[in-house]
DNA sequence: AGCATGGGTATTGTATACAATATTTCCATC
DNA sequence: GATGGAAATATTGTATACAATACCCATGCT
């Protein structure tokens, strides 16, 4: 896409997960348009690509809410995501090369050093652990895979809580990446799957413990 | 969508699947909109829509062309189909209600009829095998489950093939749908989910079978 | 008081004009 | 004749004006 409307996109989509734009409130396209310094061209596409992502969802005559995301709904995005990286994971296995296989192995390097120093690097471990998974899906060589995860979210709903893992939970993911690559290494589709499909369900559920140690934060500071 | 982005889609996704715009082919905007007798603007929605289904790919600089499937990405396609409404048939068979059953009991009874006479109605069989579908995907009550498969094409490829499946075939589409009622009835989302992949994979084997057969008219007509 | 109805306001949908960018063509130069 | 580059052309991206539609409030009727 193109620059205004990726901007347009980003911003708007930094709005929702940081909670600028309160859950289930209206949002203009003018207003964005005003805010994002764009006109509403680009902001309808944005609009469009965030709804295909049921990050704003629409009335029945057209109007945008912000989405209003129940745990419920996080599970069910964590439950696809397994099925589709599970997926990936296999795949990859089955394809992968030397070359991409070493990135891998580098990209896993660089995490573990986010995670084993004593103050985590948490956006570097992000961005590293994008960029991994990012290299798998490119091996699983399967465009609509790529496709359907890519409107799964990139690692939104994991913003707001990433501050809250705890360093065991870093550890975890470093070491099963580890795991991965074995089964990569060895080709082992079935391996690389299950695998694949055991770190995303931890990952849900280091999600849900963060939740609801902030629920619990937010009630506390409500007194 | 509104009225004008919905003709325009739906009628340049027409001209994909018929071929009357040649896979691998350059499309422009302008030359859309004067042939669905609207602005560029809908036009512009419709190609989005169409390029996150796959239908048209964007070079780096953005100009759109026809997208070529192999029968690699067909089967892609129908891999990712056979997981999604394998787990949506399980959601359904463990979340679906009274009317909602019979709802499905009674199209595939219609569905039985057109696959029954001599001469298969073949639109009718698509459309209420749309329906039947579509009911189990709303029955799974999964948002993002609905979302991603309908990006993964209602039932495209389907079309320019369908001509070709063989008596046999629909029959025991009807055939599996009783038995997937079966399952819901129970409530037994293992046996859904068994019999809704078995289902979606044996459509990608008529599909294969007709192309394959598509494939030796169109050579034995070139000579 | 409650509800239907109408008009004014807010918001989105579409068309069009203009800006930015890519592609092609053609000429100059080597 | 090949190649590089600059102008011309084609195509897409963005802004804006206008059209259509939905929403809201006020007014009048029962």
């Amino acid at each position: 896409m193109s620059k205004a409307s990726d901007r347009a996109y980003l911003q708007i989509r930094a709005m929702i997960l940081s909670g600028a734009l309160a859950p289930g409130s209206q949002i203009r396209e003018e207003q964005l348009a005003e805010s994002c310094g764009v006109s509403r061209t680009p902001v309808r596409d944005a609009l469009n690509r965030l709804e295909s992502e049921l990050l704003i969802r629409r009335s029945e005559s057209q109007r945008s809410f912000v989405a209003n995301w129940s745990i419920d709904d996080v599970e069910e995005a964590f439950i696809l995501r397994e099925m589709l990286e599970g997926l990936a994971a296999r795949r990859a296995a089955e394809r992968i090369g030397r070359d991409q296989l070493q990135q891998l192995q580098q990209l896993n390097a660089a995490i573990g050093l986010t995670v084993q120093t004593v103050h985590a690097d948490i956006p570097a471990f992000l961005e590293h652990n994008r960029q991994f998974h990012g290299i798998i899906l490119d091996a699983s060589a399967s465009p609509r895979l790529t496709a359907a995860l890519a409107q799964l979210i990139e690692q939104p709903v994991v913003w707001r809580t990433a501050q809250n893992y705890d360093a065991e939970n870093l550890l975890r993911s470093h070491r099963e990446h580890d795991e991965l690559l074995a089964a990569f290494a060895r080709g082992d589709g079935n391996w690389a799957e299950a695998v694949m499909r055991a770190h995303i369900r931890r990952a849900f559920h280091a999600y849900a413990d963060a939740h609801s140690r902030l629920r619990e934060q937010d009630l506390a500071a409500a007194e």
